[in-house]
Order: structure tokens, then C-alpha cells, then sequence
DNA sequence: CTATAAATATGACATTTATCACGTTTGGCT
DNA sequence: AGCCAAACGTGATAAATGTCATATTTATAG
């Protein structure tokens, strides 16, 4: 078994307030899995009975609308944990949770992060710390999907998944996403996605490698994000 | 001094997990203020330094646009506790507290908090579960702005406005918004607010009596929300 | 009570964005 | 390689919503 104690991972969340017996406990509880691009870790509905911490891989979290589209909430990578909301509240997931990239995760079952929660103080803390942030973020997406542009939410995105997931050699951004999962990010049309890459693409702010993007001009995208 | 222990809106928060001791504790530290209608409990960047637990009246937290508008992002009544967000995230406030309708509020300071949380497990996770509450309602509002009208959404936050804060005896809705403000929580300009509220009243799903609102038609408002 | 400002209301029009239709490219799969 | 499905791209058009102008009503200060 994989030892949690030696997982970098684990020092990227609230899991790292553990003392060192506590980690044990851990590594003796969790399970690790494998999944693949476009599998779910979870549904919508589903009620888990514990977090997963996401050791490798990207994820979204997305939940389907009527009318067939899937409007992501969140992206999700190596160091967060995921379903740590309903699990609090007691609530069946709220959001189904796929993979974006391949992933491994480790679940880790709801009796032990509560008794961590309860009885280790800098792990609730932190752990509240997480949700309070998650919080902050979905209250500033809510606002800038009211008072910005399509164009100027497309911006915000692509420079946010260049910070958060960074570039490869050749400064394509690393989260590859399709057309359709970065239109689901910003709120829009397919189409309207497409349409507004082509036109950052023209004004050469951004490149397009085949699926991939580049971006060119990073001052002039975060001025026109404002 | 107004002792907490005889609080009704106390029980109402996650307060109602302290104990005998704790109470005391918190009646010695709070501060009570009266808030008058327009005039605001903290503002966005202020750092608060504690929360403040809502007694009586309405209030707003809002954000400030580039273009001068006020994107309400939530409304709050009493039993509920303001600016436990930014406190536990260490962080000065996002949003500004505004009051909807006179007010009045306990001041109770961080450190209170902070002790509690660390000596009552049951306070801490019943804070938690509050957080928790607050991002599991953005993130399904977030979803809403994206995939509903305009007009679906001003169904819905009537809905809301009846459910949370109820009627008066001539069937008003309690709570008394401009419809510059209702605008500002469906997120639309304050014009297409008014129109959409004649559309509704021609309809007959709802009423509007001067600046006063009554619901008609429950069943047709959910119907066309969906 | 009156003057004045603020809120409500509505029309005309512009803009943004979605939808539909269709063609092209790409990426597995046998 | 060659086929098929999925992803990408673009035009034409419609629908939703915002903006500006301008009444009208209501609230408020003096």
C-alpha cells in the first residue's frame, strides 16, 4: 500500500494538519483508483460517504441542464479534495465529478475525516478554510457572470486555467479541454466559444495549435477580462 | 445588557450549539447595534474582524460593478450570521452588508468565534454546515444564471422571496426590494426587471399593488421556473 | 403643502448571444 | 489505409436582453 505519509499530495490540503499517528489511520482507511478520461468519479445524486483526494489528473465538476448542457462549476486537480460539501452536509453530490484527464484518487471514508474534524483542531480549521475559499470563488463567478461579456469571461478562463495548470514546452496550456467543456466553464454556446477564439485568435491574443491554445498576449487578455 | 441565553434568533445559528459557560461568554463580548434601511454593516475590503449576528431586519450583501450596478449576491434575515466567510479566510470582506430593512445586529469578535470553534465540536461543524449551506446555494444559483431566463430566474427569486421572508396580511411579499434591487439579485438591468414584472402581471401570476408585489399563482410562478 | 428627487414604467432601438444548418478537420478503430 | 464519429468551425438568422430616452408616479425634505 501506498503510505500517505509519504504522499506530497496529502501536503496540499487540510490533510496535512494530521499528526503522524493520524496518517496512519489514514493510509489504513483510504482507497486508491484509477480513472479514466471521461469516466465519473461520482453523479449527481449519488451519495459518497467520504472525500476524494485527487493525487494525479484533472477533473470537473459539472452539473447537466435541461436542455442537455453540462455547465462546469469547478476544475479540479492534484492537491484539493473533492466532495467535501456533501459530505458535510449530509447530502447526496450536488455535482457530478468526472475526469478531464486520467486521474488517480484516493478515497478516504467520511468516519475518519469527521474524526479528524473533531478532534484535531488546525485539521477543522483548515478543512473549513477550504470550503470557506470554495465559497469565495463561486461568489465571484456568480458576479462576474452578470456583470461580464462572454468575451471577457472566455479571457478570465483561459488565463485562470494558464495559472492554475500552467503551459507545456511548447506554451500550449496544459489542461486540454474541448470546445464544448471550455464553453461549459464560461457559461455559453459551443459556438459562441468557438466563435470568440477565433476572434482573440485574429486580434492575436491567443494562438490556436489545432485544439490546443496558446496565449500570446497575457497583458491584453487581462485587460480585456476587466 | 441583553442576555443571550434568552435569544430566540441565538437558537436559530450555529450559536445554539454552545453551552451554559460559552453563552455567558458571548453575551460579556457582543455588541448590539441598530442598522437604519440604506445604511451599511461592513463594505467590501473592511476588515471586520468578526461576525455579526443578524436580530432584526433584512439585509443585503452585495458587489459593487465597474458600471455602477449592485449585484446582490445574497439576502439575509434573522438567525443567520454575517461575515463568517472572510473571517475564517483571514481575508477583509468581499461583499458589502447593506441593510434592506431597519436593522439590528450582535457584533460578536473573532476571537469568541475562534474559541469556540476550537473547544465545541458541535459549534464547529454546525459552522461548518452553514459555510457549506451558503456554497451548495451559490453554486446552484451560478448554474441558474447560466441556464435559465431572465424571466425564469425572476420567477424563481419571487418564489424564494415568499418562501424565505413570507407575506403580509393583504398577500404582499414581506420583504420590500426596489426593483432596482430585484434586478440586481436575478442579475439584469433594472428595466428589463420592470418589464418582465408587467409581463408576470398581465399574466396574472402575479400582482403588483404600487411598489408591493403579490403572488397569484404559486403553481404557474414554479411551473415557469423550471 | 410644495418642490424636488427618486422610483417606476414603457417605447424604440442596438447589441449580444443562442440556435440551426451545414461543411471541414481530427482522431481513433478495424 | 480508410471509415466513422466526434470535435471544430462558420454563416445566417432569431431571440433575449441591454441601453437610451422620456413620461409618470411616488416619496421625501424643507
Amino acid at each position: 500500500m501506498n503510505k500517505c505519509d509519504q504522499c506530497i499530495v496529502r501536503q496540499l490540503t487540510s490533510l496535512n494538519a494530521l499528526n503522524k499517528e493520524e496518517v496512519i489511520k489514514l493510509a489504513n482507511s483510504k482507497t486508491t483508483y484509477k480513472i479514466k478520461k471521461g469516466e465519473a468519479i461520482f453523479e449527481e445524486g449519488e451519495v459518497t460517504n467520504g472525500v476524494f483526494c485527487v493525487k494525479d489528473g484533472v477533473g470537473k465538476l459539472s452539473k447537466l441542464s435541461a436542455n442537455g448542457k453540462d455547465q462546469i462549476v469547478k476544475l479540479v486537480k492534484s492537491g484539493e479534495l473533492l466532495g467535501q460539501r456533501s459530505m458535510i452536509s449530509n447530502e447526496p453530490a450536488n455535482l457530478t465529478a468526472k475526469a478531464v484527464a486520467d486521474m488517480e484518487v484516493c478515497f478516504i471514508p467520511k468516519s475518519e475525516i469527521i474524526g479528524f474534524f473533531n478532534t484535531n483542531n488546525q485539521f477543522s480549521m483548515k478543512l473549513m478554510q477550504s470550503v470557506c475559499e470554495d465559497l469565495k470563488e463561486s461568489e465571484n463567478d456568480k458576479i462576474a457572470l452578470v456583470q461580464k461579456t462572454v468575451k471577457q469571461r472566455l479571457a478570465e478562463t483561459l488565463l485562470h486555467l494558464h495559472d492554475a495548470f500552467g503551459e507545456n514546452p511548447d506554451k500550449t496550456l496544459k489542461v486540454q479541454l474541448t470546445r464544448e467543456e471550455l464553453a461549459g466553464m464560461i457559461g455559453t454556446a459551443t459556438e459562441s466559444c468557438i466563435r470568440l477564439l477565433s476572434d482573440l485568435n485574429k486580434l492575436e491574443l491567443i494562438e490556436l495549435v489545432g485544439k490546443k491554445i496558446i496565449l500570446k498576449d497575457v497583458k491584453a487578455l487581462k485587460k480585456l477580462a476587466e
